[in-house]
DNA sequence: CTTGACCCTGTAGTAGACTACAGGGTTTAC
DNA sequence: GTAAACCCTGTAGTCTACTACAGGGTCAAG
């Protein structure tokens, strides 16, 4: 990736752990120095120790930490139930159980979205059709829409949608994975 | 419906249009006093008269417009694109072509979204059946999530999901539709 | 005439996952 | 020795589509 950097002032010393500075975490992880102090401060990621300046200063188990947060976002998990997990773990408890009734629950939810994205599609492939035949219909603002006949089911249902497909956060702005 | 409330003192006497305060008018779209409020802001509704009291007046009108918002919200347009079409209308251009391009559209990432919810599942299912094998791992965390694998496009895509699944929006408290 | 239903404006809050910025201090490379 | 690059805290903003509430005024019925 990229040779880490040197140490500086330091905490404990004598160990010969890699510390890392903020950026070099978000470097290795991907993850961006806010968001980083936002886990933390969310509870996804323990508090680190500090060097003398204040900076904090991790080792590499918050990477792995970091890597299992965004596998578990990956897989579905919002950062609540991520932190629930943690929680779990931390307090000794096993919490696989938990994650795989999760994942089951997860599981039905995109089914059920499947089905309801293809009700949708199949309700815009008929519109579409319509709009064709029709032309350009005399309504007010747009016959197309005016003239539309939604069949049942046709709409999206907002409420069920959160976790499958959640919203776009802006920012871009470079930061390699 | 429901009869209509016997007018009060209105700003402009004469003509015999039913006039509207906005609690009839929410009664009557469904749609939520404050919706509606929000929709003005927001440039979906025109501005209505005022009555001497200050209370917004509307004519049957307001009707149609809010059922041509709620029908294009049914078919996935945002209240922004329906602002756009609506500005569109408003200034003489005829939105029917653009509306049908923006369907076009929707379409297109309608039928990506959901092969890649398929591609979701899929990479679940499997996860689910690498977990029954696997049984309970010796992760840290949680073994089941640390130890899977996640093949390749099992991510969702979140910068794309947007218009497709948008947020639940709290209150649902009762609102005849 | 009072009570309660209705209406007004304006501001703030919601969810989720962050990002951005102001106004500082620290470290590092030249 | 100094400027750039980094770090700190804390607060506010983003996006959507609204909802909720405070602190008023207005109107209809009894």
């Amino acid at each position: 990736m990229r040779n880490l950097p040197r140490q500086t002032t330091i905490l404990a010393q004598g160990q010969q752990q890699p510390l890392l500075k903020i950026g070099d975490v978000a470097k290795l992880s991907g993850i961006g120095i806010e968001a980083l102090r936002f886990y933390e401060k969310s509870g996804l990621l323990d508090r680190p120790a500090r060097a003398l300046s204040g900076y904090r200063v991790y080792g590499p188990e918050a990477l792995q930490r970091l890597a299992f947060i965004k596998q578990a976002q990956a897989l579905g998990f919002s950062l609540d139930e991520i932190r629930r997990i943690l929680d779990d773990a931390r307090s000794g408890r096993s919490p696989c159980a938990e994650v795989r009734e999760m994942m089951r629950r997860r599981l039905a939810e995109v089914d059920e979205r499947i089905r309801e994205l293809r009700r949708f599609r199949k309700a815009m492939t008929g519109t579409l059709a319509e709009w064709d035949r029709i032309g350009h219909a005399p309504g007010q603002i747009c016959g197309l829409i005016e003239g539309t006949q939604l069949e049942a089911g046709a709409k999206l249902n907002r409420k069920r949608a959160e976790r499958l497909a959640p919203r776009a956060t802006g920012g871009r702005r470079g930061m390699k994975a």
